[in-house]
Parts: C-alpha cells; structure tokens; sequence
DNA sequence: TACATTCAATCAAACGTTTGATTGAATGAC
DNA sequence: GTCATTCAATCAAACGTTTGATTGAATGTA
C-alpha cells in the first residue's frame, strides 16, 4: 500500500469516496463533482478509471463483498461437531457481527451502501447477493442446523438465521433513533456490548427453543 | 407557507405520490416532474400546495406518522395484568405488525420512506421520531416488562424491543433477498404467516428467557 | 367579479459526461 | 548518455440535459 502506483492509488481513493457518499446520501444524491472532491481529484477520473458514475457504483459494490467476505472468512474455525460448539460459535459470530457494525467506521458506510442498493433491487442489488449475501446466509444456516438439528434448508431455519441478521443490521441502520432512545451520546465499546448481549441473548434463546 | 386547505384531492394525490416515489427511488432520485405525472397533475402544484419539493416530503413524514399511530393505536386493548397476557399480547402485536409489514402495498412505500429518512437524519427524521417512534418504543417496553417482570426503562428492555423491531423490519427491507433465497415468487398469506411465526417464536422465547 | 386552482412555458443552476491539453515516467534508437 | 516518442493519468473547460422553482395566462366555482 505504501508504494502503489498514482493510478491505482487515485481508483482506490474513488472507490472509498463512493462508499462514503453512496452510503451517506445516496447514488443519486451524490454528484460526480463530490466524488471528485471527496477523493482529491478530477471529475474525469471517474470516467477514465470506473467508464461512468454507474461503474464506480458497481466497483463500490465488489469492493464490499470482496472486503466484507475476507473478514468474516478470516476468523471463522472449521465446522463444529456438536450442538453445543456450533451454539456457542453462533453466539460468537453474532457478537462479532455486532461489534464490527455498529462500531467501525467503515462499518457505517458499507452497511448503509449495501442496504440501499438492497432496498432498490438492480444489477448492483444482484452482484452482492450471488457474490456475498447468499453463500454467508447458507453457511450460518448449516451452523444453525448443527446447533438446532432442524434441516439447514428447512424454511424455519433460513428465516431464523434473516430474523438474527435482521436485528443485528437494525442496530446500526436504526442507530441515529436508538442512540437518542437509550440516551447514548455515541456508540462506544460498552454500548456496543450491550447491543452485542442482546443479539447474543436473543440467538441463545431462540436455539434452545427449537432444539427438540 | 400554504394556504391550500388541506383537504384538496390534488393534494392527497400528491403525498400519495411522494411516499411511493420517496419510498421507491428516494428523495433525490425522485423529480417533481415524475411526482407531478404519478399524481396526475402539474409541477407547480408542488409548489402551491407545500411550498417546494421538501415541503411535500415533511408532509408526507406527517402523513405516516399519523396513518401508523392511527392504525396501531386502534386495536390495543387496555394494558394486561398478567404475564402471560402480556406475553400473548405481545406476540400478537409482533404478528399483526409483519403482516402489515410483509404484505399491505401501502408498507412497502411507508416502510421504505421511514427507512430512508432514518438512514440520514435531519428535521423529517426528527418529526418521525418524536411524533411516531418513540411513544411506540415507549409503549411496547410497557408490555415488555410486564411481561418479563423487568424494569420497563432499563436499558436491556429497550434494547430487546429495538431487535424485536428489527427483525421484523428486516422481513420488508430485505424482501427481495429474502423472496430470492426462499425461493418464493411474491409473499402471499402463507409466506406472511411463515415469517409471522419466525418472529413470534423468537419474541416468546426471549421473553421466556428473561423472565427470572 | 373575485377567488382558488391548474396549466404550459420558462428560468438559472446543477447534473453526468466528453473534450483537448498537459504532465511525468517509461521505452527505444542512435 | 541523449533525445524523440509513447503512454497512462490528470486536469480545466465546455457540452447538452435535467433539475427545482417561478411565471402569467387559463380554468373552474361561487
């Protein structure tokens, strides 16, 4: 990183500029100009490295399934035998899950990136799921079934694992509410593990109720 | 300022429009003249009725805040004595709201305006919050302790409730992931019922784990 | 007539994109 | 080693289009 190349060094800084704005005010409430100005350089570049806005929106998005999936690959064990381990590992991917979102800064603008390209459904929209969403989901799903001894792709444990995903994404797309309801001036390491108890708490529970 | 009676037909057209459009491709995506054609009418009504562009989306952040109060708001009954009434009740309240959620056509823009504006907080967020959010919050804690015994305003309460919100939320943000890896074509009255399940077994399961 | 409402037409500003010129580091012929 | 040439990268400026807003005339109603 120290020694690259201006051009690829220039690419990377519009990538990163792509995910702060993109995820704070929007695609369409970002101008190309900001884009520039955010990565310190000239409008053209986007047309010159990424082919148009759309291009960089789309090098955006590779970007975070490729980043996103290497940190969550890295510290992941290999499969549980028992119930106990895979419970115990659930409960600990969720605690990470949490802490990463709701306490990275990075966190912040790659959550809210990813969760307006998913409420407007396009070819970006499709990207991220094939390439990210879809293989995570199913691998929490297998652990899940190790945990529970329900089928991985029964319908009852799929939508148990999107209701986990679910709050735990919550907490850091409702975050502006949940601050001024908790009274939290910002959200540091004992706030975040309190949201992290929660969601732990909350799979816990759950998995013993459907193991029978 | 507006001096349009706020009974106008044009006018109701026009928020009609605005939480469809906001809803669907967001403030910035959404030109006046796209709002003005959804509505049926001309550009400048825009201007007449609400005074500009922003003017009609506050309007439209006033109109759901009073169209959700009104709805939930009319079928709660008188707060529960028991535990257990409070824990039915509860889930109750979880199953009519994804319901409302995952299948009405109205949620999905009214969803998906709240979510938005959320995400970038400014004075249509905070007029949400205030008028809608969190004398909800505050309400369901109630039931809440009740139903588990714990102080309706701790901060574990709260936070429950916060990712009880969020996985039903998840259900309408992530419909289209949800619907592709579910394999379902649209969220008919079954699927609604399978999602209602999901989210009622998880809030009685934490209730029950909280409750000692 | 008087008033409220909607309309087509128009405006300046901002938008995404393209252009032609410029830069500095490689490359190769001599 | 020197000089001419090439190339990726960046820049300021300008392109045509779309934006939110405004105008004055037209329309309907009482």
């Amino acid at each position: 990183m120290t020694q690259a190349p201006p051009d690829s060094e220039t690419r990377a800084r519009l990538i990163a500029a792509g995910l702060r704005l993109f995820g704070q005010t929007g695609y369409d409430g970002t101008s190309t100009r900001a884009l520039a100005a955010e990565a310190g350089t000239n409008v053209a570049s986007i047309s010159y490295h990424f082919g148009s806005k759309a291009g960089l929106r789309q090098a955006c998005a590779r970007d975070v399934a490729a980043r996103v999936t290497g940190a969550i690959v890295a510290d992941l064990p290999a499969p549980p035998s028992t119930p106990e381990a895979a419970q115990a590992l659930l409960e600990q991917v969720g605690r990470s899950f949490v802490a990463f979102i709701v306490t990275s800064p990075d966190a912040r603008d790659i959550v809210a990136f990813l969760v307006r390209e998913i409420m407007t459904p396009g070819e970006v929209a499709d990207l991220v799921y094939s390439e990210f969403l879809e293989p995570r989901h199913r691998m929490v799903c297998a652990l899940w079934s190790i945990a529970t001894g329900q089928p991985a792709e029964s319908e009852r444990v799929k939508l148990s694992v999107f209701a986990m995903i679910g709050q735990a994404l919550y907490f850091r797309i409702g975050q502006p509410i949940i601050s001024r309801r908790m009274g939290w001036q910002d959200i540091g390491p004992s706030e975040a593990a309190q949201i992290a108890d929660t969601v732990a708490a909350q799979i816990r529970a759950t998995i013993e109720s459907q193991r029978r």
